[in-house]
DNA sequence: CTTGACTCCGTACTTAGGTACGGCCTTAGA
DNA sequence: TCTAAGGCCGTACCTAAGTACGGAGTCAAG
């Protein structure tokens, strides 16, 4: 199977169907090939685009942020000099997230270490009152 | 200084007073002392609540996520089995959350080590066609 | 003791990121 | 070949997370 129809590919990347028609308006998914009735044709590609898009979202990158992600394998016009300074700035970016989530991680390991997983929180249960996050 | 009232705990935050108040009315923010005018009255470790609160957004939780994430340092009836329950799974959460930014990480160093930094990208910049992202 | 900056509150508006609706058209299988 | 399931489009609606508004009360510096 090379091509995808809409459902097929909103199956396989699960999201909703609206929900491609959506990022195609937003620039995020290349306008893919339409066959002569006007269905469109996606590339199996397509699938792990949508699911990088998804899984950014969730790292805290907003759209506009994952468009000019995506930008970067694509664009052939932009000088050289601001891709690297732009992919420079998102390395910074990217490494401050993970010290942080390494700090929350930490902090809910402090949690979970001490405690016996019974009992009530209220006597005698470790875990509370040691949540100390600070950035 | 003890108290602050709260356009000075929302600069010190960096948010809106507006922010403020809606933190509140979502539970996510305690309800500070008032004055007898009606004036609140927070205490300064607000400034820290609040500070996490943002940067637990920019790092992909929810505030119902963060609201969950703070409840753990408060609230005392919760069953202590289902607390380390919860921690543990916002572990691996976190975990995979900064196991995917690593991998976003490597890709946008790869991007960056080999361009000069001159030069427009379509004839010659190294950097892009390379970033392959893959969950 | 006034005046300008700040606070209160309820309510309305905004932006990002989708979701749903509905009328019409295409496709593939019995 | 008919028909249900699925696609197309424009438009409207929705939720999360704020932001803004505006009328009335409060505070503190001069």
């Amino acid at each position: 199977m090379e091509h995808l129809k809409t459902g097929e590919l909103a199956k396989r990347a699960g999201v909703n169907v609206e929900t491609l028609r959506f990022y195609e308006r937003k620039g995020l998914l290349p306008e893919p090939p339409r066959r002569a009735s006007g269905y469109r044709e996606y590339p199996e590609e397509s699938v792990t685009r949508i699911r990088f898009i998804k899984r950014a979202q969730e790292l805290g990158f907003s759209l506009d942020e994952i468009q000019e992600l995506l930008a970067l394998r694509v664009n052939a016009e932009t000088p050289c000099a601001g891709v690297k300074d732009f992919t420079e700035k998102k390395i910074l970016d990217v490494q401050r997230k993970i010290a942080d989530l390494k700090i929350i991680e930490r902090a809910l390991k402090k949690l979970t270490a001490a405690c016996p997983g019974q009992g009530s929180v209220s006597d005698g249960c470790p875990i509370l009152e040691n949540l100390d996050i600070e950035f």
